[in-house]
RNA sequence: GCAGGGAUAGCGAAGUGGUCAAACGCGCGGGACUCAAGAUCCCGUCUCUCAGUGAGUUCGGAGGUUCGAAUCCUCCUCCCUGCACCA
C-alpha cells in the first residue's frame, strides 16, 4: 500500500474534529496556555510565515497535552483593520463581507495544517459581542481618568488617511507603509494614558525571564526611563523646569536651547528676534527628515534664563535638535560635557566652560575637539569644586531641593497612546458630544455601540460622518440633541486583551469570568514575530495591568506572558523574504498537495532552530518526504517481538533528549535525535519501542503517526482511541554499559568493512578474521558474533583472541580513548 | 555611535575542553535494480595514503591558556537585527 497522505490527513482531521478532542474546560489538571499571535485575516490568505508560526505552536500544544497538561490552545481573528476597508472601497461594498470571507478561507487553510485548536473558543474582533468589551474597557479607563481627549501634534499617514500612535511610526514612516512619511497635524484626539504605567512597564521587564533578551532591550529603550533632576530656571519672571541627568555640570551651562516645536516657544521670543525665529522655523520645516543629517541649527530667541546657582544670565536659543515633548522641551546646554551642545556651541561660537576634569588628563576649553562626557572631578563649580561628579549629582540635587530651586525627577520616552482613528472599520469610541453637557460617555447598558451595516464605502472618508442614524443621538444625561464620536479605535486596542477573552469566550454578562481567567492565565508560551516588540507587546502588558487594577483577576497576574518565543522569518529559495513582487512565494497549500502537511511540518521545523530565519528549499523538503515514507514502509514490514533490550536502551536516551529539546523549542535537535533513533530500529522489535517512537514523532507529524498507531493497535475505524491523547513517554534508566558495547561493535564493523573494501579492490578473498582484543572486549565480541557476522554479510568466521601486547594504548591524562581492537585477516 | 545576535566542509545545520576530519539533511560522484527514466537501496564525498583501522591541514582572522581548543581568554574583521539627537 502506498503512502496516501491526502486521505490519511483528511481522515484524521475529520476524526479529531468530530470527536472534539481538543476542546477543553477548566478542570483539576495543571493548565498550560499556548498561544500564537492572532492573525489579521488578509484576503491573500495564509502564507508560509503564518504556517510556520502555527506549526511551532501546535507542536508545543500537542506535546504539552501528551504530557498531561490541560492545554488551552485557541485561535481567533484580529479582523478590524484597514485592508478590508480599502478593499471594500474599491468594490463599493462592506468590509464585513471581505473580512468574513477571508476568515472562512483562513480557517479552512489552518485546519488543513492539522492544528489542534479548540475551535469552539474562536473569537473575532469585528463581532459586536467582542468589541462591546473594547468599549467597556474604554469606559472603565474613562472612569479612572486614563482616557482623555486633547489637541496635540499627532502623526498622520496620508495613505491610511488617519492618525497613528507613536509606536506605529517607524523611522518617521507609517508602520503599514514603510515608504510613506508621516505628517504632523494638530488635531483633537483620544489618548490612553499608558504613561501612568510607564514605571511598572519598565521595571517589570526584568521579571520577564522567559522573554528573549533583544525584545526586552527594545522595550526598555522604548519606554526610556531616566533618572535626573529638574532645575528651576527663571525666564522673564516665569519658572521653567529643565530636566537634566547631569546636575553636576550646572556650573558649565553657557546657553539654553528650547525645542523648535515647543508650544510655548513664542512666550520667550522677543519682538526683535521674532522674524528671525519664524524664518528659522520655516527653514527646518522644509528640510526633509533624511536631509537633516543631524546638523544642529538654531537662532537666538532674545531671552535669557537665570542660572539658579551661579545667577548668570544665559542666552536661550531655539534649536532643531531638542525634542519638544520630552522633559520640559528646553535643555540646559553644557557644551564641554555634552557632544550635541558642543557641536552647537562650536557652530555659533558660544562659550565652552569645563567643569569636570578626569584624573588622567586636563581639558582646555579652547583645544577640546569633542565633549568630555565621562565622570571626573568638578572644577570651576563654586563650593562643589573638587567633588567627584557622581557624588556631586546627588549633593547638588539635594542642595537645589533645599533651596527650592529644583527637584528629583524621572522621565520616560514613552508617550500616551493615541487611539482614535479616522476610519470606519474599527471599534466605535463610545462617546457622545452634547452641546449642554459636553463629553458624555455612553452608558454601559447601551453597549455595544454597533457599526452600521447599511453603509456604502466609496471614499477613504469615514462614512460614519455622514451616517445620520449613527451620529444623531440623545444625550444620555440631558436627553437633548447630541452627536456620536465618529472616530474608531486603533486596531491594537482589539489585540490588547483577546487572550483573556479566550478563557471565557461566550460570556454575555461580563468581559470574562474571574475564576476562569485566573485558572488559565498567564499565557505560558506566546509565539509570534519580533516586529511587535514595541507595539502589541507593550500594549497588551499595559492592558493586563489595567484590568488587574480593576480587580478582574482572582489571583495576582501582573504580566500576560511567561515565555515569549519569536520565530524566524521564512525566506524564499532565493534567500530573500517571500513576497509577491519577488515571485518567490510558496504557499503551504502547494506543499501539502505535493507532499502532505506532515512533511511540510517536519521540514519547516527541522531545517534549523525555529528562532532562526529559514530558507525554503524544494530539495530539502524531498528529504523530509523520504523520511516519512521510510517510516510508513518500515511499519508495514516490522515484526513485533518480545522485549528488545538494546533498542529500549537507546529509546530511553532518545526520550530524554527529545523531551528536553521540545521543551526548549529546539525542534530541529529533537528531530535529529528521532531520525537517529529511527535509523537504529531493527527489523524486529518490541511493541513498546514502536509505540514510543510514534509518540515522539507525533507532535511533528500528527496525521501519519495517528494512522500507524491505529494500524498497530488494529483498531476498527470507529475507535475513539487517539494517539493525540496518549501519554508522553517517560525515559527509563539508561544502561551506559550496553551503549558502550554497541558503540564498540559498531566501530568494529566499520573497521572490518573498511579493510574489506581495500581487499576487494585487490581482489583478495577473506576466510577468517582474527580480532585481537582485551579479555573484556573478547567477551563482548564472542557474545555478538552472530550479529557481527550478519552485519558484515559474508559467511566468514570470526575469532576473538586475547593478545596482551598487540597494541599499546597511549596514556592520556584525563580520559583514555576507547581501546580499539586489532584485526587480522586471512 | 549604542545595544543584542552571529561567522563550522559546495549549501543548510549539529557540535561549546579529549571517543572531532566534525552528526544529520541537501547537493555531488560511484554502484545495485531497470530496456530506460524516476523511485528505492548501498558506498563515497577536506588533502594525501591504503596490508591496512594511518598521516596532514581545517571550524571568520591573529595571538594566548592547556598535555590537549571548533569549544575557554584577549584583540581584530565581516554579517544580521533593533534604537538612533530623549538632555
Amino acid at each position: 500500500m502506498e503512502y496516501n497522505f491526502k486521505s490519511i490527513e483528511k481522515k484524521w482531521q475529520n476524526k479529531w474534529e468530530k470527536a472534539k478532542i481538543f476542546e477543553v474546560k477548566k478542570n483539576k489538571k495543571r493548565k498550560y496556555y499556548v498561544l500564537e499571535m492572532w492573525p489579521y485575516p488578509s484576503a491573500s490568505g495564509l502564507h508560509m510565515g503564518h504556517a510556520f508560526n502555527y506549526i511551532i505552536g501546535d507542536i508545543y500544544a500537542r506535546f504539552k497535552r501528551m504530557q498531561g497538561f490541560n492545554v488551552l490552545y485557541p485561535m481567533g481573528y484580529d479582523s478590524f483593520g484597514l485592508p478590508a476597508e480599502n478593499a471594500a472601497i474599491k468594490a463599493k461594498s462592506h468590509p464585513k463581507k471581505f473580512t468574513e470571507d477571508a476568515i472562512r478561507n483562513f480557517i479552512k487553510q489552518q485546519k488543513s495544517l492539522g492544528l489542534s485548536y479548540d475551535w469552539s473558543r474562536m473569537i473575532e474582533a469585528h463581532k459586536p459581542d467582542y468589541y462591546k468589551w473594547d468599549q467597556w474597557i474604554f469606559l472603565k479607563m474613562f472612569e479612572k481618568g486614563l482616557v482623555y481627549r486633547k489637541e496635540a501634534p499627532v502623526n498622520f499617514c496620508p495613505k491610511c488617511n488617519t492618525v497613528l500612535a507613536n509606536e506605529q511610526v517607524h523611522n518617521g514612516k507609517c508602520w503599514r507603509h514603510e515608504d510613506t512619511d508621516v505628517e504632523i497635524k494638530y488635531l483633537k484626539q483620544w489618548f490612553f494614558k499608558i504613561t501612568a504605567y510607564a514605571d511598572e512597564l519598565y521595571e517589570n521587564i526584568d521579571t520577564l525571564t522567559g522573554w528573549p533578551e533583544d525584545v526586552k532591550v527594545m522595550q526598555k529603550n522604548w519606554i526610556g526611563k531616566s533618572y535626573g533632576t529638574e532645575i528651576f530656571f527663571e525666564v522673564n519672571g516665569e519658572t521653567w523646569n529643565v530636566f537634566t541627568t547631569r546636575p553636576d555640570t550646572i556650573y558649565g551651562v553657557t546657553f539654553m536651547v528650547i525645542s523648535a516645536q515647543h508650544p510655548e516657544l513664542f512666550k520667550i521670543v522677543t519682538k526683535k528676534q521674532k522674524e528671525k525665529v519664524k524664518e528659522f522655523l520655516k527653514k527646518i520645516k522644509s528640510t526633509k527628515k533624511e536631509d537633516v543629517e543631524k546638523e544642529k541649527e538654531g537662532v537666538f530667541t532674545g531671552s535669557y534664563a537665570l542660572n539658579p546657582l551661579t545667577k548668570e544670565k544665559i542666552p536661550i536659543y531655539v534649536g532643531n535638535f531638542v525634542v519638544a515633548d520630552y522633559g520640559s522641551g528646553m535643555v540646559m546646554a553644557v557644551p564641554a560635557h555634552d557632544q550635541r551642545d558642543f557641536e552647537f556651541a562650536k557652530k555659533y561660537n558660544l562659550p565652552i566652560k569645563v567643569v569636570v576634569q578626569p584624573s588622567n588628563a586636563k581639558f582646555n576649553q579652547e583645544k577640546m575637539e569633542k565633549a568630555y562626557e565621562e565622570d571626573g572631578k568638578l572644577v570651576n563649580s563654586g563650593k562643589f569644586t573638587g567633588m567627584e561628579s557622581n557624588k556631586a549629582r546627588v549633593v547638588i540635587t539635594e542642595f537645589l531641593i533645599r533651596k527650592g530651586l529644583g527637584k528629583k525627577a524621572i522621565n520616560y520616552k514613552l508617550k500616551d497612546w493615541l487611539i482614535s482613528r479616522q476610519r470606519f472599520w474599527g471599534t466605535p469610541i463610545p462617546i457622545i458630544y452634547c452641546n449642554k453637557c459636553g463629553i458624555v460617555p455612553v452608558p454601559e447598558k447601551e453597549l455595544p455601540v454597533k457599526l452600521p451595516e447599511n453603509i456604502k464605502l466609496t471614499t477613504r472618508e469615514n462614512p460614519l460622518k455622514k451616517c445620520k442614524k449613527f451620529i444623531e443621538v440623545k444625550c444620555p444625561k440631558c436627553k437633548g440633541k447630541a452627536r456620536r464620536e465618529t472616530d474608531t479605535m486603533d486596531t491594537f486596542v482589539n489585540s490588547s486583551w483577546y487572550f483573556l477573552r479566550y478563557c471565557d469566550p461566550r460570556n454575555k454578562k461580563e468581559i470574562f469570568n474571574k475564576k476562569k481567567v485566573s485558572y488559565w492565565m498567564p499565557i505560558d508560551i506566546y509565539i509570534g514575530g519580533k516586529e511587535h516588540a514595541c507595539m502589541h507587546l507593550i500594549y497588551f502588558r499595559f492592558y493586563t495591568k489595567f484590568l488587574r487594577d480593576l480587580g478582574l483577576f482572582e489571583k495576582k497576574i501582573d504580566e500576560p506572558v511567561i515565555n515569549l518565543f519569536n520565530q524566524g522569518m521564512v525566506h524564499g529559495e532565493d534567500g530573500t523574504v517571500m513576497s509577491k513582487s519577488r515571485g518567490n512565494v510558496i504557499l503551504p497549500e502547494e506543499i501539502s498537495d505535493k507532499y502532505g502537511i506532515d512533511t511540510a511540518r517536519l521540514f519547516l521545523v527541522s531545517i534549523a532552530s525555529p528562532k532562526k530565519d529559514i530558507q525554503w528549499n524544494e530539495e530539502g523538503i524531498k528529504g523530509a518526504f523520504k523520511f516519512i515514507k521510510k517510516i510508513f514502509n518500515y511499519f508495514k514490514s516490522v515484526k513485533i517481538g518480545e522485549v528488545d533490550e538494546k533498542t529500549e536502551n537507546k529509546l530511553n536516551g532518545t526520550i530524554k533528549n527529545v523531551t528536553n529539546n521540545i521543551e526548549n523549542l529546539d525542534y530541529n535537535l529533537a528531530i535529529i535525535k528521532i531520525r537517529k533513533f529511527f535509523d537504529s530500529l531493527p527489523e524486529e522489535t518490541s511493541k513498546n519501542v514502536l509505540e514510543n517512537f510514534l509518540k515522539l514523532l507525533h507532535p511533528f507529524c500528527p496525521h501519519i503517526t495517528e494512522e500507524i498507531w491505529e494500524k498497530l493497535h488494529k483498531h476498527n475505524s470507529n475507535s475513539t482511541k487517539f494517539l493525540s491523547l496518549e501519554k508522553w513517554p517517560k525515559a527509563g534508566k539508561i544502561n551506559e554499559k550496553l551503549l558502550k558495547e554497541e558503540k564498540l561493535i559498531e566501530k568494529l564493523i566499520e573497521d572490518i568493512n573498511n579493510i574489506f573494501n581495500i581487499l576487494k579492490k585487490k581482489e583478495e578473498k577473506v576466510k577468517k578474521i582474527y580480532i585481537y582484543s582485551t579479555p573484556n572486549e573478547k567477551k563482548i565480541f564472542i557474545n555478538n558474533k552472530d550479529l557481527i557476522n550478519k552485519k558484515i554479510g559474508l559467511d566468514i568466521e570470526i575469532f576473538a583472541v586475547n593478545e596482551k601486547n598487540i597494541y599499546d594504548p597511549k596514556n592520556f591524562a584525563k580520559k583514555a580513548k576507547p581501546e580499539k581492537p586489532a584485526l587480522y585477516f586471512e
